[in-house]
DNA sequence: ACCAATCTGGTAGTCACTACCAGTCCGGTA
DNA sequence: TACCGGACTGGTAGTGACTACCAGATTGGT
């Protein structure tokens, strides 16, 4: 079957792509992203240049990669219709936040939160990459707006869900850099739900509210 | 004097600047940005590529160049300390809308208020665009808390700045996005200021600034 | 008339990125 | 086992944004 075969071939695809990846976040960070060509990259990874444009279509995707979109967007259609908008969309960040900083990469835990720590870094300093990161919250936003499920006959709850979402997205952000600025010594989720409540009120962040994601449970004993 | 001197270079030197961009963001709108080249651009301003390099470092500043940053952070200053920051950074926000959809362009506002128009389609629509714009707003969040002047020993003042201020530009945005979808049908600050009250609630947003932009004036007719 | 600063233009080059084409590997089939 | 179809990979030759480096032209002030 296609089945088995495929997922055979997206293995090797996948191991290829995080080889490619490592190379590139490691050489970015060291000699900095605008002085290391896409060749460099594909030399330290023993492939061809055209490989890496396979694999990745532009030099910036080496680092933005990014499926935060699905969990967010899968948290927040299992929330409860029935809270507040920012309340929904600010639970269901905070939660994709704690399962990123857990599972992110493979069973090591403590690389994967260094890897993303690096990549964040490189987002934050460098232009470009800052730039399609902000555009790829742009994307998010509009996931979330469809994921919410509101009736889209209505332009006034639409605009409303729009707002909500940039404004939730944006303190999202903010909460990154400062989590990337300690060096990820805080808890990530902790940091988001600050920022909510620091933007929308203490009242806005619930800590085990309707959502029912287990992981909740695990973590965050505090409050 | 050099003052005058250098005003008068400054003239000429806005003027080319002004022919150039009016030509870019003609030919963005027709061909599209991807499909316009520098050179296009430059052979229909009546110059050298190397001149539109001179006056707009990338190709991407022939669309985004803004001024809206200074008001912005003028208005910031000049606002009351007292305020909550939401409201403080939210008028601003709104009232330099107001002077902007004004006085964009010379005498006429209504040219002006068309070109603000075809240059924010085209920053939505063109994903390189619409990420530098955003990231503009990365460096504008920067100014605002700047100019909120709060002490910088305290960490958590800090970061209660930067999260107000990227949520209400993230409002902004939204509200700008909406305000090119109805073609500029409505009065910008108007729909600013119901983004900002829908993400942080009606009692943020107060007519009693002062300044006379507000949706409960009935300056229905401009002019 | 001369000087100095600025504006403008040309040439050559780097680099991201894109067709277009060819070789290679690999799972399943006659 | 020999073969075939669909992938992954690689090379070549471009385009286009952007950047030195250099040279002529214009302009304001002495």
């Amino acid at each position: 079957m296609s089945d088995q075969h495929s997922t055979l071939r997206a293995q090797r695809r996948a191991e290829t792509q995080r080889v490619i990846q490592a190379h590139a976040v490691r050489l970015f960070t060291e000699r900095g992203y605008d002085a290391t060509t896409v060749t460099d990259v594909a030399e330290a990874a023993g492939v061809s240049p055209m490989t890496v444009y396979r694999h990745f279509p532009t030099k910036e995707d080496l680092v933005l990669v990014d499926q935060h979109g699905r969990l967010v967007a899968e948290r927040i259609v299992a929330s409860s219709a029935a809270q507040p908008l920012v309340r929904r969309i600010g639970g269901a960040l905070v939660d994709s936040a704690a399962t990123l900083t857990r599972g992110a990469r493979g069973d090591d835990v403590e690389a994967g939160e260094r890897f993303l720590l690096a990549r964040l870094r490189l987002m934050i300093s460098t232009p470009a990459l800052r730039a399609r990161h902000l555009d790829n919250h742009y994307a998010l936003q509009r996931a979330i707006v469809d994921a919410l499920g509101n009736d889209a006959t209505d332009p006034e709850a639409a605009f409303h869900a729009q707002v909500a979402a940039s404004a939730c997205l944006a303190a999202m952000h903010t909460a990154l850099v400062r989590w990337a600025e300690d060096d990820g010594r805080t808890e990530l989720p902790d940091v988001i739900a600050k920022a909510l409540a620091a933007a929308f009120g203490d009242d806005i962040v619930e800590p085990t509210g309707g959502v029912g994601t287990s992981e909740s449970a695990g973590r965050a004993e505090r409050r």
